[in-house]
DNA sequence: TCTGGGGTCCTAGGACCC
DNA sequence: TCTGGGGTCCTAGGACCC
């Protein structure tokens, strides 16, 4: 049964800090304010590329990901810091906590924007009221500057935030695309990156408004199905939802390192290995969570970089299952040649409680009859709604058997569900 | 004097199954 | 007897974003 929704456009904000890192050192230390700072990591271990920088620092030319080198060469009163994480990411709750006073529908996309929902907030005032006053609590309660769009999706409102910064507050309606984000070069749209810029300037796109006109057949045979999106987005029409479970659903949790120097020295690369592991591990046991997919990746000297990965028996959580697969992984596949840097990924993450109720299910073999078991089945699915093993990545019957009783016990669920044969 | 680290999503080929 | 058409899973790589 499909329901009716009544046709309503929706008001979308996209909240966006300015500057973030630099922003948050200079509101610990008020006498940086006005000054070119960057905060960028250590040159000595290979890692000196500019992070974030204030916009003084920007009008000298400093730009994100720059090395540090090149970044003082344009801006040589240029104040370096290390960055301090955890007071991002204190402030980062800060900012999202004055979002939740406004409506639940907040989507956090990273450690500083995020998105909002304020369609049913009328009471609050009018779109361009709330947005002013988040704004002015945001620098008057954390003294970190915002720029806010305001749109009725989420491309519009992403692209309105970037319109006027810092401190801005942009309105993008369906009637001023043409004048608004139209005239934009195709680079600056959101979704669209060097490599596929470059693929459609040899179409002579150039703006958004050339890949509006553009013809949509062409597009797809460009780019695939992401070319009738991008195009869709370019339109004006975006019909994703706010989703505020979103930060909870991830999927991976890697951790990856440079080395301070090339080498092909194994019980280096070990070392390295056991020290990622730990990481990945702290991580996941902060988050509840357990994983099944291990990849490692390996960056050589001259950049090339390789992934390799494999899925385990089981979900796991541990120190030693995780850095037996990735040394596995990398005797197999390592050339032998100098290495940069390693990476080391747990894939196909779950929460260990929805694991759990997955065992659980499974041990009642030992005592139970099928029947039983479909009780069970029954009773999950009452408690925990109409899929509780979507975060295993499949319904009941897509669940991994690992005996023969759970064999048979899926094929006999299979068959009831989906009905037999071809 | 080169180029970090954390993610997500998509594509594409082969294996395997029905 | 001579070649179907789905579908899913697995692996590797690439593009993009902050």
């Amino acid at each position: 049964m499909s329901k009716w929704y009544p046709k309503k456009g929706r008001v979308i904000f996209h909240v966006d800090m300015n500057s973030f890192y630099a922003s948050v050192e200079m509101a610990y230390n008020p006498e940086l304010k006005g000054k070119a700072i960057a905060i960028a990591g250590n040159p000595e271990e290979r890692k000196g590329i500019i992070v974030t920088s204030s916009y003084e620092a920007r009008k000298k030319g400093v730009k994100t990901t720059m090395p540090l080198w090149e970044a003082k060469k344009l801006c040589p009163e240029l104040l370096v810091m290390r960055p301090n994480f955890d007071r991002y990411r204190a402030a980062s709750r800060e900012i999202f906590k004055i979002l939740s006073d406004v409506t639940s529908f907040v989507q956090p996309v990273s450690i500083d924007e995020g998105y909002m929902d304020i369609t049913d907030c009328q009471h609050l005032g009018s779109p361009l009221e709330i947005a002013e006053s988040i704004q002015k609590r945001i620098a008057s309660e954390l003294d970190l500057p915002c720029s806010i769009g305001i749109a009725p999706n989420k491309f519009l409102a992403k692209m309105a935030s970037d319109m006027k910064k810092p401190m801005g507050i942009t309105v993008l309606r369906k009637r001023d695309l043409a004048n608004k984000l139209w005239p934009l070069p195709i680079e600056e749209m959101y979704g669209i990156g060097s490599k596929t810029a470059d693929k459609l300037k040899k179409l002579e796109i150039y703006t958004i408004k050339d890949l509006v006109e553009a013809d949509t057949l062409q597009l797809k045979r460009l780019l695939g199905i992401n070319g009738e999106r991008l195009q869709n987005r370019a339109n004006g029409l975006d019909s994703s939802p706010v989703d505020p479970d979103a930060v909870h659903e991830f999927k991976s949790i890697g951790s990856s390192e440079t080395l301070p120097q090339d080498t092909t020295d194994y019980t280096e690369i070990r070392q390295l290995f056991a020290h990622l592991t730990r990481n990945v591990v702290r991580r996941m046991r902060r988050k509840q969570a357990v994983g099944r997919g291990i990849q490692i990746m390996v960056k050589y000297h001259d950049y090339k970089t390789i992934t390799r990965s494999r899925k385990l028996p089981d979900y796991t959580d541990n120190d030693s299952d995780i850095l037996t697969a990735s040394m596995d992984l990398f005797e197999k596949h390592w050339n032998e040649e100098p290495v940069r840097l390693l990476g080391i990924t747990v894939q196909d993450v779950a929460e260990k409680r929805d694991v759990a109720q997955q065992l659980d299910l499974f041990t009642y073999e030992k005592e139970a009859s099928k029947e039983k078991l479909y009780e069970t089945i029954d009773q999950l699915t009452e408690k925990y709604g109409k899929n509780p093993f979507k975060k295993l990545g499949g319904n009941v019957g897509e669940i991994e058997p690992r005996t023969s009783f759970q064999k048979d016990f899926l094929n006999d669920y299979k068959k009831n569900e989906k009905g037999e044969g071809d």
